[in-house]
DNA sequence: GTCTATAAGGTGATAGAC
DNA sequence: GTCTATCACCTTATAGAC
């Protein structure tokens, strides 16, 4: 409301900016300081005015995508698995993705210096993560069913790799085009009926303790 | 045929264990090679003697998998599309993944390192790739169909992410599942016949130059 | 808020003896 | 093939003037 189209509205936001454009093309730990500084205009010490380490400047980029997406792995815990559920969760899943379309490349791309920035809730966050997945596999899953699970979240990948701009579709339909993939994985769940005989993988899956 | 089993065969291949090790966990950049060499029980300049370099360690560890799957995507250039066709070159780019099972997640964890090693070969292989994502959409492909593509291809990434060990699951198995699971969202594609009716996305896709 | 200057340490890589 | 010793460079981070 008060300053929006101002180019560059502070310091801080700026290196903000810049900071995530270096790291989704060059990655992040080879983007030094010096050269976010550099495109800011500012210098490297100017920088740690503003935030107090690396690590901070990748915590404020990835942060919130990070409670976005917690928050959606987190009603695994709370609701009760029903096929109306499902499509429900991954929907919320897909869009917590589609919301973040920028900045989930350079997310995906140094995967281990964001876990490191996020030492700490990285353990509850992987522990969610799993119970998620199980949770998508559904009630007495088979190991098959399980990966079935690990394919459907695969899928929301796909809001980053598909080459396709905003301009070229935009956010409600790659959200639907994504969700009706996943779930279309997920039909195919033994025993829900929809096993149209493939050819392969006939033998009745065995289960694991 | 000649020394299967010895556990250190020679230097060389168990710098190559150690580094994909390393890598693997720690992430290509934050992986010195002060630390690979301490692990094999050697000095940096020895392992210098078997490796030029840092990048070349990498090439040589991830070379393999890039010639296998090269490999594949070409044969999206001489193949023609057909429903059969289709689940054929699924099915031989899941069966690369499954074999590098082991080296997979190195080449996710860091692309940008990875990329930057095969820079020069990199040019053909993302244009190859695209050309692969195009011939998986299928003739006429609508956009929505070109982001199934991308979701079908996102989908063997379940290869490495399900925390399934081939003690849990075989590698024939896993195969199966996963170019089942990839079938299933192509079979969703527009004019495919096979559309259930989902509740969202209902409005004609329309085509673009 | 931004600067200059500098600390303290790690990095990939090379030279040359053994 | 492996070693010791060393180079040149870059990194994150801090101190203190303006």
């Amino acid at each position: 409301m008060q300053q929006q189209d101002t180019p560059a509205r502070d310091t801080k936001t700026e290196i903000h900016r810049v900071a995530l454009e270096l790291f989704s093309s060059r990655g992040y730990e080879k983007t030094s300081l010096r050269e976010i500084a550099e495109h800011v205009g500012i210098t490297k010490a100017s920088l740690y005015y503003h935030y107090s380490s690396k690590q901070d400047l990748l915590r404020a980029i990835i942060g919130t995508f990070f409670e976005d997406l917690a928050r959606v792995l987190e009603l695994a815990d709370t609701v009760e698995w029903s096929p109306a559920r499902e499509r429900e969760l991954v929907s919320a899943y897909v869009q917590v993705a589609v919301m973040h379309r920028t900045t989930g490349p350079t997310l995906l791309r140094d995967i281990t210096a964001v876990l490191a920035a996020f030492e700490d809730r990285l353990g509850d966050l992987i522990a969610q993560s799993r119970r998620f997945q199980r949770w998508l596999a559904g009630p007495g899953a088979s190991v098959a069913d399980q990966v079935r699970a690990a394919a459907a979240i695969e899928v929301v990948g796909a809001v980053f790799s598909s080459d396709l701009g905003p301009d070229q579709i935009s956010d409600e339909e790659l959200h639907d085009i994504v969700v009706d993939a996943a779930m279309a994985i997920l039909a195919r769940r033994d025993g829900s009926g929809a096993v149209e005989g493939p050819a392969t993988a006939s033998r009745p899956t065995e289960s694991v303790g």
